[in-house]
DNA sequence: CCCCATTGCCTTGCGGCACAAGGTAGTCGT
DNA sequence: ACGACTACCTTGTGCCGCAAGGCAATGGGG
């Protein structure tokens, strides 16, 4: 118990992923080209330690789908099964640009909100 | 012609309000007493002109259920069907404390992730 | 008085998406 | 052969924002 996110916790920061989880592998795409293990150690890396790798491969298909993404296989110099590379097309690199400013325009004004009032735990005067 | 936004980006700033919806909400009614009507508008002068009061009855009714906020209702000064106000309970408070913690947490990373790739490929977006 | 515009609240059906759990396949050491 | 490890993928579930539409109360105009 001591260790465990609150059970709440944990199902905000679901929902918070929605929306810019694929930014966030498009981006770290954008860097250099990953594979699918790759990127829970890196969101992990920068601070988001709770996505599950149920969550990125279906939207690694989805966002090949789309044509923001393709793939390409290559052994595992680790040993075990190949591993499967994914790299930007220039769609994909498009919507990466748009994406970013959608959430500057989205984290400025909810930073605002969640800021702006007087986060005292005392009495309101109702 | 559109009308501004694109498709695509409309769906994502849906998928961006969930988590942190109801924290705004609850900060908003941190500062005074609100009504259904007034977050739409409170939440459209921070920024964030896209919430329907589809997505705010509906999410209000449910903190209500879970003991974060009480309602009373009051006559419309303006004329109509009388308001519906809403204030904080301790619950209330404390969730939103929490939340904006895990706000914190969560929107420091992901600006982090999204900013600090190196758009070294080709263009320069100055 | 009746009608309707305005203010305000609420419900239904829909669709996208993160997640937990479970399954498949390739490679290696013993 | 067998287990362990690496890596990828699928299914079922539940949440929640949204569009569209409907109900209730008030007050003004014909």
């Amino acid at each position: 118990m001591t260790k465990g996110r609150s059970a709440t916790g944990d199902q905000r920061r679901s929902q918070l992923l929605r929306g810019v989880l694929d930014l966030c592998l498009l981006s770290l795409i954008a860097e250099r080209p990953r594979y699918g293990f790759e990127f829970a150690e890196a969101l992990a890396d920068a601070g988001l330690e709770l996505v599950s790798d149920g969550s990125i491969y279906p939207l690694l298909a989805r966002m090949e789908r789309a044509g923001l993404i393709t793939s390409y296989r290559a052994p595992s110099p680790s040993g075990g099964a190949p591993r499967k590379y994914y790299r930007l097309t220039d769609t994909g690199r498009a919507e990466l640009g748009r994406g970013r400013a959608d959430w500057l325009a989205f984290a400025g004004p909810v930073g605002r909100i969640l800021t702006a009032t007087t986060p005292s735990t005392g009495e309101n005067t109702a």
